[in-house]
DNA sequence: AGAATCATATATGTACACATTTTAGGTTGA
DNA sequence: TCAACCTAAAATGTGTACATATATGATTCT
């Protein structure tokens, strides 16, 4: 997070609490939210709920509307993807950064064992480690974005991250039971190699393009997800929050 | 804005107030912000001045502290130059989306409007109308941000565009006195056609390099800025937060 | 003299009260 | 039946008080 809010503050138990309660489907998009009654169910008074609704209004998951009171978003399919293409083209910016500037020998060595330790996790894809994966997925992401070496880009890029299902792990979570996914990390962590061998070569062009293209598998991953009826609506979180 | 706080309201006043002794130079980089100071200094109670700093660390004009006081922001030239070439990437995004996508018949005569008034303001370099070409490029830069047809898009060029210095008008204005300026706006106004005619023929890799370009006249612009001695630190918005 | 320590002053985090605005529902009138 | 209006309930905007945490500066000890 790039706010420094107190972590153990009661603006923040107000902010997970309230962040949680709408990415579970608790509160449904254009629903309102009134302070004085999250702030009875939270047992929290007014004021940090009301900086919580704000950073949550950052975050895009609430928005406020001209009277000031606030409601859940509501998003499109198209968002959703718009909110993906955006987040694959600054990770291509962050990734050609990195290639025309240079990754120092400890950035490179780091991500080759990032690298080494997603491909046993991934192994041939019949039986994927889905937690380290999505631990590790998480980590070479932020890693391109620290190796473009601007604190201004990698501020972006985690702003853009907390977006929901716009992250590189959005879609991962909860989705082991899907076979198609399962085929598709493959193909991931395919890209996750050229994308660290292109920065190491310092072909910019290329690893921007590789990153484009990689979040456009994300981009696949949601339409699946969105044409598969059997999948609950609260099994992906802030998938309620996506209409039509 | 994408924050609807009600025009009139206290926050309204303390975040402009605030924002305007920040970017005038009255406080420092660095230099503490504190409440109730505040509060005494615009005759607003803490409260409103509490959410408008919160606003301000959204802008990226303030940082908060792990104690949780607020400073001034502090930027490397370098940093601007980053954010320029972010916002430059954005655009070229929404500028191929645009083209992608398709723009419509009215939207193409706004714009087509819009640079014929750009023309007339430019002139041929030797008699610029600045107050003139600074609205309408800002008309242009938003146009393009709402061709590419995604709200959520829109959002996060806003966002940029209040990054100090990073804005597509950031250098425009209090730039008449010099001359090399004066010359980059010819330039710039041809870019100008051309991002349009390569939305207009729906030629979006075009567009979208054009766009990089087109920003990376604004990174020559801070250079001479930067090494333009005789300007005062206070001529341009937000140029006292750039440190070395 | 310099570093560590402690006390005071100041700032932040939070609760709460109150005025104003907005919403919601019911009533009246066409 | 529907629209406009009016009234009551509820929500937001803001000020203020107080507890806790943090910073500052004097003091003491080495």
């Amino acid at each position: 997070m790039t706010d420094a809010v107190k972590t153990d503050s009661r603006v923040m138990h107000a902010l997970s609490e309230t962040r949680a309660l709408i990415l579970g489907g608790a509160y449904a998009p254009g629903e309102r939210l009134s302070e004085p009654i999250l702030s009875n169910r939270l047992n929290v008074s007014r004021t940090p709920i009301r900086e919580a609704l704000g950073l949550l209004v950052q975050e895009g998951l609430v928005e406020r509307m001209a009277s000031g009171r606030c409601q859940v978003s509501s998003y499109s399919t198209q968002d959703i993807m718009d909110a993906i293409e955006l987040r694959g083209t600054i990770e291509g910016l962050s990734a050609r950064m990195a290639a025309e500037r240079g990754a120092s020998n400890r950035m490179l060595a780091d991500c080759r064992e990032m690298l080494a330790s997603l491909d046993l996790a991934v192994g041939d894809g019949s039986a994927v480690d889905f937690e380290q994966y999505v631990a590790l997925n998480a980590m070479f992401h932020d890693w391109i974005s620290g190796a473009a070496g601007s604190s201004i880009i990698e501020r972006e890029t985690e702003r853009i991250n907390r977006m929901p299902l716009a992250s590189p792990s959005a879609f991962l979570e909860g989705q082991d039971q899907i076979p198609a996914f399962r085929g598709s990390l493959v193909v991931a962590q395919r890209q996750h190699h050229a994308i660290f061998e292109a920065i190491e070569y310092r072909e910019g062009a290329r690893a921007e393009a590789l990153c484009r293209e990689h979040a456009r598998l994300a981009r696949q991953n949601l339409t699946l997800v969105m044409a598969d009826g059997s999948l609950s609506r609260n099994s992906i979180p802030g998938l309620s929050l996506v209409k039509s």
